[in-house]
DNA sequence: CGGTACATTGAAGGGGCTCAATCCACGTGG
DNA sequence: CCACGTGGATTGAGCCCCTTCAATGTACCG
């Protein structure tokens, strides 16, 4: 992408609030001293000391942990105006590895910066709370996917999960995206085999539903995989800004308590 | 256990950093109007509109979602001093379901309260802002769990977090502890069937490592379950506390772009 | 042109699921 | 006190989703 007037972070937040020109120069500052890092290494090593809290400025990258016998679990897909270091920052070594997928630029932030900025923008402190709020409710996605969901929903909802986070930073058009992944690491993302994601990935084809080819997705029929998938397109964006009142709650009976444990069909 | 006079939060939090009487008296307010919730009863229902931010006061709460067909996926088991609303409280509706285990008791907590926090008490905000971390890197390490381990493996691991988490509460001893859980409630929490738990629980005992009886697991062979589950005890409570400088940070080979993609022996 | 990384396909096996009973503990009411 | 109902635990048989193993195909790169 372009080289030094690129600020996702400012973009991401504009969405949500109208950003004053204080709040505006305050971020910029977060991405003021873009690195670069270079396609395939490690941004963040897991049982390393950690170094600090950064945003993605550009590229794309992955959170993974790896265990003693080599199986791996791909935690999330990091892109632009993501934080990178959350919430890794908190404990005294890294919990797990964060690899560039392609070339990247990161943008260190030092955390008395994060925390000063809640006295200053109260109103920008709350919508980066938001913002990891949101990564905490995809890694619930996510956990629910692998969790209950067959192997043909979890890939139909991972793709469409994609293409929403990508559209949203004015990487996907409705249809089609590029999706700088190898079905190895697709199925390390939804705890499958490669050659089942392989297999996967064919019978969504044959049903026109999704293809992909050479990292380029392209959705062929939205309706039909949504309803496959379940996907709830909404909550990666509807922020709710108002005031809280705990004043009343709800206490309703619980309905589905014998419901569960059932199976992908 | 108590009634009036217990603050989990605060004796969370006065593990990590020592608390000074202001901070003591400013998180006694976030536990002052104790509100009891019946055994199965909802505290937050799925879809319908937010109050709030609480913390669980006394009591196992869980969190889950309930997929159109009936399965079910328990995301985490929510102890006393654990925040409830965390992420949900930022979206329009309740992105998951909140129900009471046994009877529950929570506390309310006004969202701009804990916004003003980091105006007053900073490193109060920023325990709380490592406890959400917590909360976020227990969801990655449940991910991981039903991603890539075996059911073997993930049982072994639940129960060995579950020790952990209850003992820094006071709530287990290094061998035993009572685990308000029904085998159903595990087996949606780990993403297996049922019978497939049961079976799995058998086999442990039978191998001497753990048996669970009435709700109460004794662990038997703490070093072999570990050793199975691959288990670390670390994480949960090694907070670091110190400033962040992200001055110069690691860039080294990915070790094992190709390792991965391997499943459960 | 050989090497390397990735994609693709097939056959065979297993881990974990479904279905279907039975059993057990416990509370409830007669 | 016993009969009974109910929620949960347990066990077994059969099957299927997904894995493993093995091999071939294909693009890209020096």
């Amino acid at each position: 992408m372009s080289s030094g007037e690129n600020f996702p972070l400012t973009q991401r937040l504009a969405r949500l609030i109208a950003l004053s020109p204080g709040e505006i120069a305050m971020l910029r500052e977060f991405q003021a001293s873009p690195r670069n890092v270079a396609r395939g290494r490690e941004i963040v090593l897991e049982g390393r000391k950690y170094d600090g809290l950064m945003v993605l400025i550009d590229g794309v990258a992955l959170r993974y942990r790896v265990l003693q016998d080599g199986r791996r679990q791909v935690l999330n897909i990091i892109l632009p105006g993501d934080f990178i270091g959350f919430p890794g920052c908190f404990f005294e070594s890294a919990l797990y590895s964060i690899a560039a997928l392609g070339d990247c630029t990161v943008s260190p932030v030092p955390f008395s910066r994060l925390l000063g900025l809640f006295e200053t923008f109260p109103r920008l402190g709350a919508a980066i709370f938001w913002s990891l709020s949101c990564e905490t409710a995809m890694y619930a996605e996510h956990l629910i996917g692998v969790g209950r969901r067959s192997a043909l929903e979890r890939v139909a909802h991972f793709l469409l999960e994609m293409q929403t986070r990508l559209q949203a930073i004015g990487l996907a058009d409705d249809h089609s995206f590029r999706l700088p992944l190898t079905q190895e690491l697709l199925a390390d993302a939804l705890g499958l085999s490669v050659q089942y994601v392989n297999q996967t990935l064919r019978q969504l084809r044959e049903e026109d539903l999704v293809s992909v080819e050479r990292h380029q997705v392209t959705i062929h029929n939205y309706e039909a995989l949504t309803a496959l998938a379940d996907f709830e397109r909404t909550y990666i964006n509807r922020f709710r800004m108002a005031e809280f009142s705990a004043e009343n709650w709800l206490e309703t009976e619980m309905p589905n308590l014998t419901a569960g444990t059932r199976q992908a069909p």
